[in-house]
DNA sequence: CTGTTAGCGCTTTCAG
DNA sequence: CTGAAAGCGCTAACAG
């Protein structure tokens, strides 16, 4: 209840509040033996510094924030846990701000990010979001930016991401190897540089097999989830149907999976279905989902390094670097072991 | 880059800093004539006021900490969700800490968050947590605490979960009534009353329709997923090997499938594994899995509800209510319905 | 209705 | 090596 700060441990000892400051910050021009009596009644009182006050103090919060539009989502959550781990290695905090693929509350958090409670800012950006004053204006306030998985390409600064062209080429050339030869793509926002780098590479790959690209069989997903199942219901229902389908996202493979259902074809024997998922536990239960497996975690770590060592050099301005992670084709056979 | 305070809006306007500051937050002493400049100023100048100064002042932070075991892990992502919505409409922030199930690190974050950073602490504990004076200490600091899933039963104060017993119970009894007789029990440790509480209704289960407990058919798991696994085998591997599986959480779940992929043993087939488990996807797209689903969404939101009422009233002290929300058993047919 | 002032707890000159 | 004092940006008495 009683508050222990500098003052007391001062008064305690009979030192100034500068000198006890000093003295846990391990200053050089504290006598050890000083430190050593400050230390150890720190520790019998428990002390914890006041992180405010510092902050208030040091313009600085030892305060990431990370801005992801969801969380229940094997993606988002795999690389918070990247990021989380490295945060704690740099004694650094983590805020969690959801937008719910919803650009005005992106746009919100994000400006209320310029009042200084963090000292950077990774984000994933919005299905919806193809304004960025919000994050031009954030980066003027001094903060730097980092992209993860869903970027901007038009702000200069660093970008983590999968290498999308290469892995969708490979996943839908997957299809047409299988046999494949009228595969959809579920696109899932046209803003997205995510999702138009994947449809390029599922372009790329039916342009090098000879299969002319059919735009009927693209959906273009949005945000209602209701909306996207009937437009995927209305692909399947028709008499020249897909045989292959490749999902820019899980959640677009999911409605896939409902709907062969509801309309009885099997999977993968009338239609074939690849899909990017980090659902690891879902693919290994069911042998038919071949996936492309993005490196979450890694993303994370790998979004949060740049940051951090920005943060350390004082850099408000990080360069514009591309860091492209591989993802992994997991192909199942009928066992569902990988091969 | 230059800062935009309230000395900045106060000299700008010929006014002191004190009536800018009351004009923002629409005191009732400042006139409507004022307080449209100031307000419009603020806009013009997008003016965030800094949230390190104004928490300094009052020892308030409208900040909460929630404390996990990880977070890529569908029921806390879930949960996490429903906190992080809540908190929004409340206007608060949410800083995230995963203690990986590691007890030290959950002393540690525990221990620093008494530094006042936070307002409250939601926590669901490590299962190696069977020490719990950082929590008694961190309650001393005056901050509350609300439990959610992996509670402690043993400090008085906020308890959110699901009716444990209840649908163990009834998991049990719906492998009984698929013909089994020789029921496992995965255990995932002894120092959380989830898993105690499981195991009880699993038990009572088994007793009720006549069933001998077999302490044999019980594996203790722990934090090594290779040494679980070595468990699950070996059981799997007897003689008398279980014809049933009830596993109270995913992870030892998903170690039963893998096992019985090895051991050649068809599922539902030879064993039947029901589980404790939010994949939905992963149960959407595997029929033979039948899984108990927790309001994972529902238990964030309730936890965080229980605190912002007690943050609202400056409570310190959380009364030792006790919040059971409902699960459902899902039970899916071979085409994978829910029935 | 508005201004002056004291301080939240800490860091950091500047003096000794 | 240690102390005194100023001030980060904001809020809340207390005066007028």
């Amino acid at each position: 209840m009683d508050p222990v700060n500098l003052k007391k441990l001062a008064k305690q000892l009979n030192l100034s509040i500068s000198t006890v400051s000093r003295a846990l910050r391990d200053s050089y021009e504290i006598s050890q033996e000083t430190k050593d009596k400050v230390l150890s009644l720190a520790n019998e009182l428990n002390y914890q510094p006041n992180p405010y006050a510092s902050s208030l103090r040091k313009h600085k919060s030892k305060t990431i924030a990370v801005v992801v539009p969801e969380i229940a989502n094997n993606f988002f959550s795999l690389a918070i846990n990247g990021i989380g781990s490295v945060a704690q290695e740099k004694g650094y905090h983590v805020l969690i701000y959801l937008t719910h693929e919803d650009f005005t509350q992106e746009a919100s958090i994000i400006r209320h990010l310029q009042s200084g409670r963090v000292d950077g800012v990774l984000i994933s950006l919005s299905s919806e979001t193809s304004d960025i004053a919000h994050l031009l204006e954030l980066r003027q306030k001094g903060l730097p930016i980092v992209f993860f998985d869903r970027v901007c390409e038009s702000i200069e600064t660093a970008k983590v991401t999968t290498d999308d062209f290469e892995s969708s080429f490979k996943a839908t050339e997957h299809l047409i190897e299988q046999g494949c030869t009228r595969i959809a793509y579920l696109h899932i926002s046209k803003n997205l540089s995510i999702g138009i780098k994947r449809m390029q590479g599922y372009q790329e790959a039916l342009y090098k097999h000879n299969i002319k690209f059919d735009e009927s069989l693209v959906v273009h997903a949005g945000n209602d989830n209701e909306e996207n199942h009937a437009m995927v219901k209305a692909l399947l229902s028709r008499e020249d149907r897909p045989d292959g389908i490749f999902a820019s996202v899980e959640k677009l493979a999911i409605a896939a999976y409902h709907v062969c259902r509801e309309l009885s074809l099997s999977i993968p024997g009338d239609v074939k279905i690849i899909s990017f998922s980090n659902l690891e536990t879902a693919s290994l239960l069911n042998p038919s989902l071949t996936t492309i497996t993005q490196p979450a975690f890694d993303i994370g770590r790998e979004a949060a390094t740049v940051m951090f060592r920005a943060l350390d050099k004082n850099k408000i301005h990080i360069d514009n670097e591309r860091i492209v992670l591989g993802a992994s084709l997991v192909v199942r056979d009928s066992t569902g072991n990988n091969t």
